[in-house]
DNA sequence: CATGTTCATCAGATAATCTTATCGTTACGA
DNA sequence: TCGTAACGATAAGATTATCTGATGAACATG
């Protein structure tokens, strides 16, 4: 009988996903030599190699490649085990791998952050900042327990719930306060400036405005670098309301809202469908449309304010 | 991040199945201590109590009865990593867990296992008689890699092989000898001694004469007590084809063929379908059925012999 | 009330695993 | 062609995990 221990599993899978002995030891906060060995036996254990050490860079065998499969899936098995340990004590507590879109992050992560810690105080929260692609590959592998972004994701292994939708908003140079909101049709004529490929804000202001590829490649990184080039006149921008109080404050552009129907998005949490922590996940989904609420009706407030002003 | 390792779910899954320290401990080969040690720290890894330990019994709480099966899930897989393994160098070496139900094994094991071990001496043959129902289980749990049962065996997750059809044949007190073959219909008239409850052997019997219940409880367990049975005088039998050279040479039986359509039944082998050693598997199957052709030869020439005598 | 059974606990022994230091190989640039 | 740097393998000693055997505590049973 083959006798395999969970080190064995873990090391090789970490060296399976970096290809690299020090890099892989490294990420199991281990030395060098002590993943080599366990490697060696985990080789000697199944009778076969495991992994073409060619000098310069370290590549699986097929049989390697076919057993790291199998290994990842039943590490996330037993990784799950401790999920569904919390979960059958029913209560929120311990580490919470939350994911998020960064068109949301930034503005919807504090208040979260401070509901969550509030209600739960025993929660440990890590959130991780990446494109819809990279969160849902993370998702699925069980590298996250849940991530939020814009619906729909359509993967079949994943529940979704909405959380909230968003207008969008069209950023101007400061000289256009007052003159008319474009619609859809006259956006394109303009200098439509996006962010970069892969954010998914990116396509749906696209598709708001039907228009196929950019004209220019000028796209920026993050909202906020939008913004300040819509300030500095080199063109116009949409951006989402949830961002309109942080990014708006300290830069002069004219802000304008949309005839209706106005543009939108719908945010949503997902996770997987057999995550042993789905109570709970709902329960935290119900506390993040909370905080999505509450910073609405607070930027409510704050507009008001500002035309006022 | 939780910490589990494989002993500590392998030591849980022998208590989980066995409901005794003590016992749990010896089948892992460990002291019941080592085993206790274990377990609590599982539990504190957990955070939550596996098994109750009223006096006089260990009973798994709801939560334990959840990780216990999703912990058998993770250690069949990686079991299978093994298998896997072997499978992937392609040669027949290795355990080899085999289920065989009683009316077969007696009769055909010796044959296969020196054919087997001849063409693959690195084989290790482990072999496990029990009812269908049983090999069955066991067989889709992972503790066995194939067995041979009576087809049809109607289990989604296993593939099925035909190795063999074995007629039914008439076994009847000495003094009958000579006598017209009844048909099923007047079988039904005589004291036909059957195998107890449970073999798939019984029900193919009474099958054939359409009967639904025993009249009388003189079951036996095997068919070596059932062709004695009927050499005192008790009553009729049937027996496979196969066992006859075994079970008949000692006792004094009269032996009838059917008119066709003779009873018979299917034997078949059985493996789970998501096996790595299903090519081997494969090729063993094969042995096995030329041991049984093998077998059958040898008795035909052994029935003219006694024929002539 | 004594006894046997069962699981928990403890101390010391044993086995598994790790770290540090070092080696051998290979790629690459001077 | 040689020196250097990167990389993985190996070896020796230290550390940590795990095991055994003895013993204790709780409880049922005769």
């Amino acid at each position: 009988m083959i006798h395999l221990t969970m080190r064995q599993l873990r090391y090789f899978d970490a060296l399976a996903r970096l290809g690299h002995f020090g890099r892989a030891a490294e990420a199991c906060a281990i030395s060098q030599p002590a993943l080599s060995m366990q490697i060696k036996e985990m080789e000697d254990a199944l009778g076969g190699v495991l992994l073409e050490r060619n000098a310069r860079q370290v590549v699986l065998t097929r049989f390697g490649e076919q057993l790291a499969e199998r290994v990842r899936e039943i590490l996330r098995s037993v990784d799950e085990l401790g999920d569904f340990a919390r979960a059958s004590r029913d209560k929120l507590t311990g580490r919470l791998r939350l994911g998020m879109i960064p068109t949301v992050a930034p503005y919807l992560l504090p208040k979260v952050i401070g509901d969550l810690t509030r209600k739960h105080p025993e929660i440990d929260i890590h959130v991780r900042e990446s494109k819809t692609p990279k969160l849902i590959e993370e998702l699925v592998e069980g590298r996250l327990d849940a991530a939020i972004v814009a619906l729909p994701v359509s993967e079949p292994s994943l529940t979704e719930v909405a959380l909230f939708s968003e207008n969008f908003l069209l950023v101007r140079p400061p000289e256009y306060e007052g003159t008319a909101v474009p619609n859809s049709e006259s956006l394109r004529e303009m200098r439509l400036l996006l962010l970069e490929e892969g954010h998914c804000f990116r396509d749906q202001a696209l598709s708001f405005c039907n228009m196929q590829a950019p004209r220019e490649m000028l796209d920026a990184s993050s909202l906020s670098t939008l913004v300040q080039m819509v300030g500095a006149g080199m063109g116009v921008t949409l951006i989402p309301e949830m961002a309109v109080g942080v990014e708006t404050r300290s830069a002069s552009v004219s802000l304008a809202r949309f005839a209706e129907p106005q543009p939108q998005r719908s945010i949503g949490m997902v996770w997987r469908k057999t995550s042993p922590l789905a109570k709970q996940l709902m329960q935290i989904s119900e506390i993040v449309g909370g905080a999505a609420e509450s910073l609405r009706k607070q930027a409510a407030a704050g507009q008001g304010r500002k035309r006022r002003s």
